[in-house]
DNA sequence: TATTTTTTTTAGGTTTGTCTAAAATATTTA
DNA sequence: TAAATATTTTAGACAAACCTAAAAAAAATA
């Protein structure tokens, strides 16, 4: 089904909230995402309901049809792929590539996506480590963790980032924290719950406040 | 300034009218190219020259103000680069990328046009031969001819086509009749202008027809 | 449970880009 | 040059995607 870039971004957002919360996805909620008033989601999700895309009556929330999340997914798929180019081809940074693979995400052509899957090296994660799912829409998901739930002492790699704001991803930067860094905790402060982190390459310990660590993934090192 | 997609195309359009013919360019021929009603393209040239776009009187034709001219080579030249990364960085032919370039054309990003650019080796023509304009709009185009006013038993180059239907180019191929090809007349029939041709790397003549030839342009080679 | 508050939907309106049919203007032809 | 024809514009309408304000329903609270 062809599929308007409003619609697409409607799925999307919808997805991406239950990939969050597992309660009902309310008009609220999809409104913040796609920052439309709510009156307006409501006229989409009625629209998005009659074409089958979405599980909906009225007061009772949205949910995605088969069709609906797999539409979705392959926005997502293309969204990763269009990320992963602009930093390994073009040389973007990992802060930079959001707002242009916004656009790219609703580039319609299959064979297109086929081939920029294979002129990538058929990928399993973006730039920023959230997996890429594959043609037939499975995500690869390995277990990772959040940086607040790491033991100490044990050998970690950064894996992804929940918060994916162009100043966080800059931060990250400057701390050296970037995809695959090997990191050990050696410290954490039970008030606060801030910890001291080793760095791979580096001797001296990083200071890091429990903001900062609950928006690092790791996996830890086999 | 920011423009949407139908905006972009009408004044592609116009800029492409221009480009073949060089009396008035009319709300009909606007209407062709771009698929919609003449008053359709009234209406769009009307705002477009309440941006200051397009000159425009009515009943008079239209024309693109210096404004217009730099937004529709902008165009032009994403799309051409985006024809030239599909075929020399994804594989595919030349015959299957215009409609993938219609939509990539309009993605909005400085940084992406420069980088895309680099990353292509700032090629000076995309797949089909066409031009494509440098930073600043110009168009690098060296002297090329027709094949119908080629000279007899003189080397030229395979340097561009003036029909740009994938079924043209699906017969080129079919052909040997590739870009950069060296070409040699060898005969002429005066009655109908079809040619037999000499191609490089081939013993065997080729017959072509006039309707073949007007679709082709060549260039000496030095 | 009745009331208040919050959320969601409906009603009615706007903008963009399109359309058809009719009117206005320009061009061609007799 | 007057009539016929073709082109262009205007008028009025429609769908998509949004909006605000008001009404309806659900949820929270007293």
């Amino acid at each position: 089904m062809q599929l308007s870039f409003s619609e697409e971004n409607y799925l999307k957002a919808i997805f991406k909230i239950r990939e969050q919360k597992s309660d009902k996805i309310t008009t609220n909620a999809i409104a913040l995402a796609v920052e439309a008033s709510p009156a307006s989601v409501t006229d989409m999700v009625q629209k998005l309901h009659e074409k089958k895309l979405v599980n909906y009556q009225r007061y009772q929330g949205v949910s995605l049809t088969t069709q609906g999340e797999k539409s979705a997914v392959g926005v997502i798929r293309k969204h990763r792929l269009w990320e992963l180019f602009l930093v390994s081809k073009l040389g973007f940074t990992w802060d930079e590539v959001h707002d242009i693979a916004e656009q790219l995400e609703h580039i319609q052509s299959d064979s297109l996506v086929k081939r920029l899957y294979s002129f990538l090296g058929k990928p399993k994660w973006d730039p920023h480590g959230d997996p890429i799912p594959d043609e037939r829409g499975n995500f690869y998901s390995p277990k990772t963790i959040l940086l607040t739930n790491a033991l100490k002492d044990i050998k970690y790699e950064l894996c992804g980032v929940i918060d994916h704001s162009p100043d966080f991803l800059k931060y990250l930067d400057k701390q050296g924290l970037t995809l695959g860094k090997k990191i050990t905790v050696k410290q954490i402060t039970d008030y606060d719950g801030s910890m001291k982190i080793a760095l791979a390459g580096s001797k001296s310990l990083k200071f890091i406040s429990v903001d900062v660590a609950r928006n690092l993934l790791i996996s830890v090192i086999k």
